[in-house]
DNA sequence: GTCATAATCTCAATATATTGCGATTTCGGT
DNA sequence: ACCGAAATCGCAATATATTGAGATTATGAC
């Protein structure tokens, strides 16, 4: 998963939520702007920042050992 | 999954792959100390680091949500 | 069109991770 | 016990994330 992919992953689940970023900034106790720049792909967040986020969305990081990609199952 | 969990994981799949910290940072490019200070769960790696320490390791990140699905979307 | 809200960007100031080097402690084998 | 390797710690220098405020752009409703 990169960053872009994580960055999605929370937006994708923010708008879920139906909150905006400012919302989901205050929060989660961080600047709009790193939401902003983490969503975005851009951004290169301390893992606390990004840990508090997912938190506050309801998400969670979990780690595996590196799967293959399957096209289809 | 708190940042001690998975400086936690890092550390078993590193000894389980039978490699020092000192190669693992060279691998992965980063500094012996990070490799160090995120094993101990006292570090606040910024998620590139991570990332590329998880990747050298054959590891990676899922994002799931926490709690019940109920919304089945 | 106007208006309001959301999203994005710029910039400077601050906070913190990362690095490099060395010193120290811990660990494992013989 | 000894010895070597590994792990950890200390500290200053550097790199980079984070913040705050405001300005800009985009979108949608009316």
């Amino acid at each position: 998963m990169t960053q872009q992919e994580i960055g999605n992953a929370i937006k994708e689940r923010r708008k879920k939520l139906g909150v905006n970023q400012q919302t989901l900034a205050d929060l989660a106790s961080v600047a709009v702007n790193t939401v902003v720049a983490i969503e975005r792909g851009e951004g290169n967040p301390q893992l606390a920042t990004l840990l508090t986020i997912l938190e506050t969305l309801g998400l969670q990081i979990d780690i595996n050992i590196k799967q293959l990609d399957y096209e289809t199952v």
